[in-house]
DNA sequence: CGAATTTGACCAGCGC
DNA sequence: GCGCTGGTCAAATTCG
């Protein structure tokens, strides 16, 4: 099964771009679509971050950053990741409640809706297959995680208590070894 | 039995 | 104003 990056941030995308599941990622700064699927962007932010994208991503010339012409202010950023995957839910360590799921226009797939469980967070994704290759599968996540990734943090558990436990000893050891 | 998922209803935005 | 579409809610259902 794919995985998918642990927390989802501008930052971290241009570097899971060279993950090799990984088919293409758009960065979304809202939803607006044409008839013909393009997207278009518009703020200087997006256009720098789309340059960054291309450059960290010479071979995948469809990598887009897209702006939202939505009036609406405070719109968190979407990422798009498009995954060759038989599988629609990508593990990316994040716990999720399926909150809907919708059959859209021109898509014979549905789209499920996913809401992160952290009570903190409020991280929403989408996953779709693509009408054209009912291999690609569409995730889409909007907002930014405000809470470590729980597998993560289960796998470091046991180390950091390790780590505890080592340096309560060091503090027993030290008065004896001032060196 | 509690948690997670399913699914129909409802609502808001947009185009005509 | 009306219909279409996408997104969300919440009751019902399923699952572990």
């Amino acid at each position: 099964m794919p995985v998918m990056p642990n927390n989802i941030t501008q930052e971290y995308s241009s570097e899971f771009v060279a993950n090799s599941e990984l088919d293409w990622i758009s960065l979304l700064y809202g939803s607006t679509k044409y008839d013909d699927g393009n997207l278009a962007s518009s703020s200087p932010s997006q256009a720098q971050i789309e340059s960054e994208l291309a450059e960290a991503n010479p071979g995948k010339s469809k990598a887009k950053l897209v702006a939202r012409t939505n009036k609406k202010a405070n719109i968190p950023p979407r990422i798009e990741f498009h995954t060759k995957s038989a599988t629609d839910i990508l593990d990316d360590g994040y716990r999720w409640r399926k909150y809907g799921h919708k059959s859209v226009k021109n898509n014979i797939h549905p789209r499920s809706y996913y809401r992160c469980c952290h009570h903190t967070c409020n991280v929403k994704k989408q996953i779709q297959r693509l009408s054209k290759d009912s291999s690609i599968v569409v995730t889409t996540y909007e907002g930014i995680h405000n809470h470590p990734c729980e597998k993560l943090m289960e796998s470091l558990i046991p180390f950091l208590k390790q780590l505890q436990f080592l340096s309560s000893f060091q503090n027993i050891i030290q008065p004896l070894h001032p060196c």
